[in-house]
DNA sequence: ATAAAACCGTGTTATAGAGCACAAAGGTAG
DNA sequence: CTACCTTTGTGCTCTATAACACGGTTTTAT
């Protein structure tokens, strides 16, 4: 456990939806509370079955949060970014983790224990609010994904998966290539396929030209015509 | 939308878990702005698309929560039990509905105005966190059943909606009927998966002596057997 | 009572996508 | 540099399950 002594400031600059509603004092109460962690690429950041100890806010880098199947099949059931917070769904359920979370690419996490976060939703009509409306979202989200996932045809949830990184991550400095480089065994683990599947049909997409594929950069060209494959199913 | 007048008492007996936590003041509040609705079997409660207004919780009656996919194909996404609340996770992420309700039998329903549910939330925080609560659990599910639809056979989905048809909505005096009589449509709704196949599965279950059937009555006869099928997949 | 519609059951066919097997290429470690 | 492992790519086979067709039955509506 890396721990660096902060500013305030620096803080603030962190986890600023979580900040910014506290009073003075809950913000010293954070302060003394607050540690940072390091993860390295593909290091897991916690696992199924653990007890949940720890808010987590993912300060730089990328995380999944997936999901052992039957026959070990993993399933990546949603993606963090900057800024994002997460681990505390199965704390707020008394539930242990049902899911899995690993770093796609190094990261830095910061954690405030959860006891912590409930003292401060106790007394913070506005920080229960935003719990609140985040867990609402993400729950809006899994329902949507549930029947995509179910319902759509390979090339179409290849294609969402594609527009969803894109949406998630941005891009680079090109406006079209994903500044994410992800594995076709990620990318077919997102997608609910296998990776001989991911592989092909995203090759397809390149011979289409509707992406060009370098490597495990991807770069989106005819977004339009993905987002009709991924609406048709 | 009938309207009928009824006490404190009455109410609190409707929705415990709202009640408790709240004040004299914001009891009134609630009684003041509280109606019940009667839905007729298969009638719709919302669809897709909509507004959310209201805060529901069904006081009598089995409620499907669900969402239109590709081709028509309709999804179950969960179902509701007496006391239980629904209807509001649209208005927290300040979204319309992405799935649509409707009665699988005759219900009664209570309504109180979103923007009520929001002034409480803002005066009451064991209100916000019983809300926090419940959408983790939610959120929980949500992820177990991406996992499950997408990745068991269809045996292993059908014994699975059958033991938590089971679980939700209990079973009758002999007790191994399950006291929900869905049509084969529904159940492969449930299940994600076309009504022949259901019809076949089913039918291969009885068969197999795990179940009997006579027409939408299901007893339940091998329970761990079919917990072991749900498991494997 | 009778028509119409919805539901249930079964057989047949078609196909999307899983599951190999194997080769080439790229990365990593000693 | 060499050896080894991981990842990518391609072809082939096989199977789970969708899709369709049709006949019987039950429920609902008129």
């Amino acid at each position: 456990m890396v721990k660096k002594e902060l500013t305030e400031t620096e803080i603030a600059e962190c986890i600023p939806d979580l900040w910014q509603p506290l009073t003075p004092e809950q913000r010293a109460l954070l302060v003394k509370n607050f540690t940072i962690q390091r993860y390295k690429k593909n290091e897991i950041i916690y696992c199924e079955g653990e007890t949940p100890m720890h808010l987590m806010c993912l300060l730089s880098g990328k995380v999944k949060i997936f999901k052992e199947g039957v026959g070990g099949r993993s399933q990546i059931i949603r993606v963090i970014k900057d800024q994002e917070y997460f681990a505390y769904r199965a704390y707020f359920a008394e539930e242990n983790f049902v899911t899995a979370a690993a770093a796609f690419e190094p990261c830095t996490i910061c954690l405030i224990p959860m006891p912590i976060i409930m003292q401060l939703l106790r007394e913070n009509n506005e920080l229960a609010i935003f719990f609140i409306r985040q867990l609402s979202i993400d729950l809006g989200v899994s329902d949507e994904r549930t029947v995509s996932l179910t319902q759509k045809h390979i090339r179409g949830r290849l294609a969402e998966s594609l527009l969803f990184l894109k949406e998630t991550y941005g891009v680079e400095e090109d406006q079209s290539t994903l500044s994410i480089y992800l594995s076709r065994e990620d990318l077919a683990n997102l997608s609910n396929m296998t990776t001989s599947n991911a592989i092909r049909t995203l090759s397809n997409f390149a011979t289409e030209k509707l992406i060009t594929i370098d490597g495990r950069k991807i770069k989106i060209i005819e977004e339009d015509k993905l987002k009709k494959i991924s609406k048709i199913g």
